[in-house]
DNA sequence: GTCTATAGAGCGATAGAC
DNA sequence: GTCTATCGCTCTATAGAC
């Protein structure tokens, strides 16, 4: 690395977003300093300050564009209009199938909600939740067309999310199961937990 | 506060590791100083040192006794020995009660592991890990008496911890559910999924 | 048992040269 | 677009007085 003049601000750009990413989701937002991120982009520390107006706000960049990334792939999936039970299914396959490949993404969207300034934690809050109700649509449409059989339609959404999003605190790649393995076996539990026949 | 000579270390030993967990809960290990838990104890930030040899030991011990804490309740509950499916139920119960009356340890215990040097770590592992299979050994046993149905012992174990602690995600005393309500939806919940009857 | 004072280092952010 | 240099501040941990 260690560019000088001439250098391509889009490269640095990326760098940048991809040393914050793992640094934090390594150590913690906390824990890491501006230092360290130039050190890894290759860069001096005063470069960074061209492409964000504080650490804070590198941080919140990396929340919110993952949490839109989430919401714009599901988009994509095109599996909202399908009916509910084949909905549920493709929900849980894409949920796991996601979460597994951006784990720091992930690691870091749910740790580090106390870094943010409230007006961004609002941001992300908001996201989040528009995400979550993707699920829950699709629980109380299926239980209206008697497919679903639901306890509380906002604790049961919680409850899946919390179960597949779990999944990632204990994969690993090459372990004992393979992606397409976990995957079959979640789609079953969540199946069971809506009482899906 | 602001104690001189003449008072009772056991009493500030207590003050700190009450201002430790509260201040790492809300902000996080590296955000929190020294200084900062002396403030909230009402000492200088020297007398910490007579109770702690360094900050990371202060974490740790937290989550060590937490875990530990969480082993014996356990134990104490006495249902170690019941039938699979009451052992059961009493494992979920236990679960949502204890997580739900200790927010700040269990918040710590899952968000600080990367703060831990690898001793400490080691250790916090160790003690997850065998109350992890306590839960298992319940399934397993259910499942050898014919009256749970599982996909896979390890997984649905990890599935069922991951769902049941997220409650403490969202709930808030006073909200829309009481916890004896949440506890009786999470149980139906768990039931389902080990295709208990 | 606690205080004050301090060492030695690192921090986020900015100014100005190139 | 990046560098160097620096301001003003905070940090953990320790030494020595009381």
């Amino acid at each position: 690395m260690a560019r000088k003049t001439g250098s391509s601000g889009i490269e640095t750009a990326r760098g940048i977003r991809d040393a914050a990413l793992k640094l934090f989701a390594d150590k913690g937002f906390a824990a890491v300093s501006m230092r360290e991120i130039a050190r890894e982009v290759g860069v001096q520390v005063g470069a960074l300050y061209l492409y964000t107006p504080d650490k804070q706000s590198l941080l919140a960049d990396l929340m919110i564009a993952h949490l839109e990334d989430l919401l714009a792939a599901w988009q994509r999936e095109g599996a909202g209009d399908l009916p509910p039970s084949q909905a549920f299914d493709a929900f849980v396959g894409f949920h796991i199938s996601y979460h597994l490949t951006r784990v720091d993404e992930v690691f870091i969207a749910y740790m580090e909600l106390r870094s943010l300034s409230p007006e961004n934690f609002a941001k992300v809050e908001r996201l989040r939740r528009l995400y979550e109700n993707v699920l829950q649509d699709i629980l109380i449409a299926g239980e209206a067309e008697g497919i679903f059989r639901l306890k509380d339609a906002r604790v049961t959404t919680l409850a899946l999310i919390a179960m597949l999003t779990g999944v990632n605190t204990w994969y690993r790649a090459g372990g004992r199961l393979s992606p397409e393995r976990i995957e079959e076996i979640y789609r079953a539990l969540a199946r069971d937990m809506v009482g899906a026949p």
